[in-house]
DNA sequence: ACGAGATGGACCC
DNA sequence: TGGGTCCCCTCTCG
């Protein structure tokens, strides 16, 4: 397939390839739509049509254009220069020369010369059609067309019955951001979703009761529509901390279900507040992080705009930061600009991360962002698990695996894949007392359980995957309801079929090559 | 099977 | 500060 990387209001193009030599000295200059036709014709823009609406417009320029052969060399899709070509190359992608790494943000070579990790799989041509909507109209779309598929869903599942599922999908009208199982009663979830609502929700009934509501008088246009991002439970204060896509924290009384005192900016006015997170065991730190490039620690006792005890800055808009589960000491962040950071201790100096690892999460929009998260039965603190963006060729399949990260050292210590999960995983939660491991996708919900404790990096052959969706609806005509906890079939269901593999799925060995440079071969020993 | 579109952030002026 | 434009490994639906 040749390259598209025309806008469509260009003409058709037939392109000649051409492997041998110069015709095509005309690339110096500027990147322009017309600078790669280097044929005899010119390419005229349309003037006649000023009046006719945009589509009008596009439609029209490319019938009255006739095709145009040219002639050209190779042609980056990225840089859309000539003498070489980005994109996929067999089953490896190969980076524009002329772009920093993919991975690790730095000029001078690409991801696969990149000293933190090679490989690279999967290629996409961007859609080049431009949308004039403003990014949130869908949600007053949806008010008007009820036909829209219904967002917001919330699904439980009890992990041995796995084609059980429960899907209460009245109540959000917008996708859940962020939930939080009550840790006093983990019958009940706390939600926070773009529909600017947050709810407390009995898993068993569906019943929800609503919180508090930031879009009270409707839609009146996308420049004040709130949205909730960061929620997280303060047991000790007995509150509910909500955040929301303008900078503002928000505290609900766990026992009246109301919201107290006023909204307090803090992040950026305007910005989105992605994460908050209260110390596991000092109750009066919170840890929050956003779209304006930090993570902020903060005290409840003195939470004003501004008054926050530290900043983190980072590069880019910061996914995720969590205290660490057992002591609260250390700080985990992650962030777009691909790296994961650490802080060993909120007692000594955060003047800079301990640790900076790099590691492929620069998502292109339309997915959920990756998160880094602790292991939380791991007395160490180092063992992080975190779904990987770059794809990597595994026997002929580009599968995006599920790394698990030594954040003491950096290591890669085992990651996850299967060959019938093609899927990016960008959500992945440990259990907090089993070595389980769930991992959502856009098509999947899968459960890994590993045999023995502590040891992630064997073989796992006890695996539950959940489809979701059309592919879940497949499976069932042709399998019926399927419930296995207690099976020891080491196949699996998916895609409406059973696999068997005694493949080991975790062979950390074979890709030593990747994070590491130095493999450490034990693997458990700092396990306690 | 193919292509449009959903939709967020960076960067530029 | 705000609108316009671009964007490198998606995924689904029509």
């Amino acid at each position: 397939m040749p390259p598209q990387t025309r806008r469509t209001s260009f003409p058709k193009v037939v392109i000649d390839r051409d492997t041998d030599s110069e015709e095509s000295s005309s690339d110096e200059d500027e990147i322009d739509e017309e600078d790669d036709v280097v044929g005899e014709e010119e390419v005229t823009e349309p003037k006649a049509d000023e009046e006719e609406g945009e589509e009008e417009q596009e439609k029209s320029v490319t019938k009255k254009k006739t095709p145009i052969t040219i002639s050209l060399k190779k042609v980056c899709k990225v840089c859309k220069r000539t003498g070489h070509e980005a994109g996929f190359k067999g089953a490896t992608y190969i980076d524009c020369p002329m772009k920093p790494c993919f991975l690790c943000k730095m000029p001078g070579h690409t991801t696969m010369t990149c000293p933190h990790r090679v490989a690279t799989e999967y290629g996409v041509v961007p859609a080049p059609r431009r949308n004039t909507h403003s990014s949130l109209d869908y949600v007053f779309q949806r008010q008007l067309r009820p036909h829209i598929p219904k967002k917001g869903q919330l699904g439980v599942w009890d992990f041995c019955k796995v084609y059980e599922k429960t899907v209460y999908s009245e109540i959000h009208g917008c996708i859940l951001n962020n939930m939080k199982l009550n840790p006093r009663n983990d019958g009940t979830v706390y939600t926070g979703s773009s529909d600017g609502t947050a709810c407390c929700v009995d898993l068993e009934t569906g019943i929800s009761l609503s919180l508090m509501n930031l879009n009270p008088n409707g839609w009146q246009g996308p420049s004040t529509w709130r949205m909730i991002y960061g929620l997280d439970i303060n047991l000790d204060k007995g509150v509910v901390l909500v955040a929301d896509n303008f900078g503002y924290l928000y505290t609900v009384d766990m026992r009246s279900n109301n919201v107290t005192g006023k909204p307090i900016l803090i992040h950026k006015k305007g910005s989105k507040v992605v994460g908050l997170h209260c110390n596991p065991l000092q109750p009066d730190l919170l840890l929050s992080c956003g779209n304006d490039h930090f993570a902020r620690i903060w005290d409840m006792r003195q939470l004003e705009t501004g008054s926050s005890l530290v900043d983190l800055p980072h590069k880019r808009v910061v996914n995720s930061a969590y205290f660490s589960p057992l002591t609260g000491s250390k700080i985990l962040t992650t962030s777009q600009d691909n790296r994961i950071r650490v802080w060993d201790s909120i007692f000594g100096s955060l003047d800079s991360p301990s640790r900076e690892i790099v590691h492929s999460h620069d998502f292109n929009r339309h997915l959920t962002a990756f998160r880094a998260e602790w292991d939380p039965k791991d007395q160490s603190e180092s063992l992080v698990v975190i779904g990987r963006y770059i794809s990597e060729n595994y026997n002929g399949a580009a599968l995006h695996p599920i790394d698990f990260i030594d954040i003491s050292t950096g290591q890669l210590v085992a990651e996850i894949m299967d060959p019938n999960i093609t899927t990016i995983s960008p959500v992945n939660k440990l259990h907090p007392r089993d070595d389980i491991l769930a991992s959502g996708s856009s098509r999947s919900l899968f459960i890994w359980r590993p045999k023995e404790k502590h040891e992630i990096e064997k073989p796992i052959d006890e695996r539950k995957i959940v489809l979701c969706g059309k592919a879940e609806k497949k499976a069932k005509r042709k399998f019926g309801d399927e419930s296995d906890c207690d099976s020891d079939d080491d196949g699996f269901t998916t895609k409406g079929k059973t696999v068997k593999s005694k493949q080991p799925y975790l062979d950390s060995t074979s890709t030593s090559k990747s994070k590491s440079k130095s493999k450490s071969k034990s693997k458990s020993s700092k396990k306690p």
